[in-house]
DNA sequence: GGTGAGTTATGAACGATGTTCAATATTTTT
DNA sequence: AAAAATATTGAACATCGTTCATAACTCACC
């Protein structure tokens, strides 16, 4: 057999990344296989290896739509300017967002590359982006251009939250409801916040907000 | 074959536990093999079911294992009163332990049982020891016997420092050295803890430290 | 239209994996 | 000594990711 041209090599690519989207989506990212990825598109399994690396590959490109989602949804927050209002906005988002689509979250934050994989480049570009995006509503306590404190803070808080989700998703401690994984979220939110007004008061007075 | 006898049920436990154990830390959960268990311990694959549900049963035993020696590191800190003194101290050990034990710590932590496999019962007992040692150090903010908003600080304070490292060591977030791990941290450790403060002392006024 | 070169999908094959279970070797009981 | 009970085995099964010689197709050119 060979030669369909049924499909272009780019209609492949993204037929394939759409199916292994819809499988990781149902089952997780455990149940990804490079069988069902065929059977889902109509070609064999050694055609997935014509168009990606290998499985980790495919992984990539669809954990690289789902951050794109992410960040359109990030897109469409609009801040008010006060961090005490806008940072439970976007945890909000945050955890919206991982309820929404349990399994592509994971595969996008608890999936660890297998050995001789790695991130692309383009991919941090990506969390880079969202940290920007995020940062913004936190510049105002620090007053400076997007830079290192608001930046750290940001990046902080954000491994904060994965935390909580990430533990709660494993099923380790205590927790079980969603609405304690909410609960937890967003009071390390506002004690992390308060933390960081109290911390910077007591540096450079500022002018108050 | 049949009946060696060589070894009671008992040891073989033992001996198969400590061999997974020793292919875990080098190799990561991911290079636990039922073969290379066997192989280990000069018994057949089949053996191993007969003293294991499966592997994943097994895992949970070298979990186990794992959380005792934290449990007995923790039990080592001697705690001075002051929130601000000892909770660095606690974070210290946090990210000594992770560092010492990295492959038995992401087995601990990062991996997810598959289907059908539940940890069990004791496993959340021990889990609860470790925060409630952890606990001790936040007391005196809150001044109430070991109970709910202390608890709940030292799950926060966990969860975050877990996403931290979790993240770290996914390589995702722009961490890459160890350093960078460590001050985020710490930072976050006394950021938190400057909210914990702050936000006490705006409810209920209570008699300074 | 035919022919040959170039390309692409194939699916059988390989070496793993976790797990099962009839068969067997040993011990214990009678 | 014979029989019952038990512990260990290792071959077998289904599945996995991945490879690659082969076959089937397309296309440019004569």
């Amino acid at each position: 057999m060979a030669r369909r041209s049924d499909h272009s090599r780019e209609e492949l690519f993204q037929m394939m990344v759409a199916a292994a989207r819809r499988i990781i989506a149902a089952e997780g990212v455990g149940g990804l296989t490079a069988r069902k990825v065929a059977k889902a598109v109509g070609y064999s399994p050694g055609s997935i290896y014509n168009v990606f690396k290998n499985l980790d590959d495919l992984i990539v490109q669809v954990n690289a739509e789902t951050l794109d989602l992410l960040i359109a949804d990030f897109g469409a927050i609009s801040l008010s300017g006060r961090p005490e209002a806008d940072l439970p906005v976007i945890v909000e988002h945050y955890l919206a967002f991982e309820e929404a689509h349990p399994n592509l979250w994971s595969a996008l934050f608890d999936y660890n590359l297998k050995e001789g994989s790695h991130w692309p480049d383009w991919y941090f570009g990506k969390i880079e982006q969202l940290f920007t995006m995020a940062e913004a509503a936190v510049v105002p306590i620090y007053g400076d251009a997007p830079g290192r404190e608001s930046r750290i803070a940001i990046q902080t808080l954000w491994a904060g939250l994965h935390g909580i989700t990430s533990l709660a998703r494993s099923g380790s401690l205590g927790i079980v409801a969603d609405a304690t994984t909410r609960s937890m979220a967003h009071h390390l939110t506002a004690t992390y916040l308060a933390g960081m007004i109290e911390e910077k008061g007591a540096g450079a007075t500022k002018a108050p907000l």
